[in-house]
RNA sequence: GAUUCCGUAGCUCAGCUGGUAGAGCAUCUGCCUUUUAAGCAGAGGGCCCUGGGUUCGAGUCCCAGCGGGAUCACCA
């Protein structure tokens, strides 16, 4: 193991032993707080208002450093901001002993390691705000070496030396891509943000948080393909949920007027720059209620997401401007499949639709239904067209088999979805409570399964038990919370908002 | 899954029609010794992703594999 380090790790790795032969553990115990972040120094210290500005405490990690004879400047950084310290011989060292400046600083310490210090602040000639630093401490040891990334000045141009952008290093090292790209730290508090603005949003209305379980013994509530697992003392088999849409409407049963959950659901499908194999959504439940209020609900979140995430309801996303504030253009399916194709399918039955899809050349097999001919339709000729936050409504009953009827247009049901820079946001529905209709729709799922459809429901004993007991009118929604957060953070692909993506096991060569 | 591009020093990347492996940063040594520095001089550092093949000779050409990116197809 040891014969493949770098020369530079086993360089590290002999300093470290040299700081214990000093005396000092590299690795210290005792707490070390700091008494100010460097974003406070920074705005406060600019705009020069009253604050203590002597006994600063701090620690972060040593960004760069340079070594001048008995003064040196470098860089510390917390989780805020950067800052340069100035670090002079006889400041940390007032008595005769050098050897915390001439021996551990420079020679001991490298870029990466983790310091704690003791100064004050002030002003280089050249203008920068700087720490005088007066005591120096090793709080951890680094022992490999960072990428370094570094900005130069070049006239008015800023180039970028290094920077660390291969995707397969920075998501496998997430560790190393938040140290080094301060943009990254930026995209996941942003996550946290909109997870925050729903939840309150939520709990507003009067919702429970709620958890359901991960672990299922059928999976349900959307059409999608599971990870199976399998329980060693009950001796069967479970499946990692691929939506937990049935548990939460048992809830409602129960008597919640209202519920929500931010759960991890998993699929097994392909992955690309719009799937993981696990993702997060946000679904919740609301009694006594129908889609319409719930339409109003979307519209008034999403665009408070974009105000507190942007500071605005206009967002630039890609080659596009996308203004989220209410209301939003709505459109039935059948509209919005005419806007695009001058095609009205509202009268068609199967025979014709299929015509139609070829006609636009759109691939077609008998596995297909009415409604799955409708929804390709649907994706390829009209999704990728609505850029602006739009509400398409009305959907075929046969890809919707847990929304309600609708109340006058015979074969649709009270369904929605947000389209939003031609991806779906958000799905939502006046939730089915005939538990009779319930079963019907289950069984035509099977129909769908037998004729080759490889994404239907199975039948869920239980769930229509819970409804046979009667659930009241609700509508529910589910969003999808990392394609959301990619819309407020303009990234082009879910694995920069994820934190630690899946990806193919890193192997040895 | 399909197409296509990529894999060389700790990092970012050169390396031509095949002929002893290169630069900048980082590292080390020295210079500079008190508010700027990407400083100056020198040095060390490589299973050129892996395995086969062609060849006198392969980082380079061919085949297979592994890993990754981009585009496309299915799912959110």
């Amino acid at each position: 193991m040891i014969n493949n380090l770098s020369e530079q790790e086993l360089l590290r790795r002999k300093k470290k032993e040299q700081i214990e032969e000093l005396g000092t553990n590299p690795y210290p115990s005792e707490s070390f707080e700091s008494n100010i972040t460097i974003k406070e120094i920074l705005q406060k210290f600019d705009k020069k208002e009253a604050g203590n500005f002597k006994d600063i405490k701090l620690a972060g990690r040593l960004m760069s450093r340079r070594i001048m004879g008995s003064a040196s400047f470098a860089e510390i950084m917390d989780d805020s901001d950067r800052i340069q310290l100035y670090i002079h011989r006889d400041s940390i060292c007032p008595n005769e002993d050098k050897t915390l400046y001439n021996t551990v600083f420079k020679k001991l310490m490298d870029i990466g390691d983790i310091i704690g210090i003791k100064g004050y602040i002030f002003v280089t000639k050249v203008g920068e705000t700087s720490i005088h630093v007066q005591e120096l401490k090793l709080l951890s040891k680094s022992l490999k070496p960072l990428p370094i990334v570094k900005e130069a000045k070049e006239g008015d141009e800023k180039k970028v030396y290094d920077a660390f952008t291969d995707p397969e290093h920075r998501y496998r090292q997430r560790y190393i891509d938040l140290l080094v790209n301060p943009y990254v730290k930026q995209i996941f508090k942003k996550r946290t943000k909109v997870i925050k603005v729903l939840r309150d949003y939520f709990d507003d209305l009067g919702c429970l948080e709620v958890e359901t379980p991960t672990l299922q013994p059928i999976y349900g509530g959307a059409l999608a393909r599971p990870f199976t697992t399998f329980h060693n003392t009950l001796d069967m088999d479970f499946y990692l949920r691929i939506s937990n849409e049935l548990y939460l409407k048992r809830l409602i049963v129960g008597g919640f007027k209202g519920v929500y959950e931010f759960a991890k659901l998993f699929r097994n499908e392909g992955m690309s720059r719009f799937h993981n194999p696990e993702f997060t959504s946000v679904e919740a439940y609301f009694a006594y209620k129908d889609y319409f209020w719930l339409m109003d609900q979307v519209e008034s979140v999403i665009e408070e997401i974009a105000i507190q995430t942007n500071g605005t309801s206009k967002i630039q996303i890609g080659d596009n401007k996308i203004e989220f504030k209410k209301p939003w253009k709505r459109y039935t399916m059948f509209e919005v499949i005419q806007k695009f194709t001058d095609i009205d399918i509202s009268e068609m039955n199967e025979t014709e639709l299929k015509k139609v899809a070829k006609d636009l050349k759109i691939k077609v097999d008998d596995s297909m239904g009415k409604g799955k001919i409708i929804d390709e339709i649907f994706g390829e000729k009209c999704e990728p067209k609505l850029i602006q936050p739009t509400i398409i409504m009305d959907y075929p009953i046969e890809m919707s088999p847990l929304a309600k009827n609708h109340r006058s247009k015979p074969g649709l049901v009270e369904r929605f979805e947000v389209i939003c820079n031609g991806k779906e946001i958000c799905n939502a529905y006046s939730e089915l409570n005939d538990p009779i209709e319930q079963r019907k729709r289950f069984e035509n799922q099977l129909e769908l399964g037998k004729r080759g459809d490889d994404e239907t429901m199975a039948l869920d004993e239980d769930y229509l038990r819970a409804l046979e007991y009667g659930m009241p009118p609700t509508a529910g929604i589910g969003i999808g919370i990392d394609r959301l957060v990619m819309l407020m953070t303009n990234a082009s692909s879910i694995q920069e908002v994820i934190f630690f993506p899946h990806m193919k096991p890193e192997n040895q060569n």
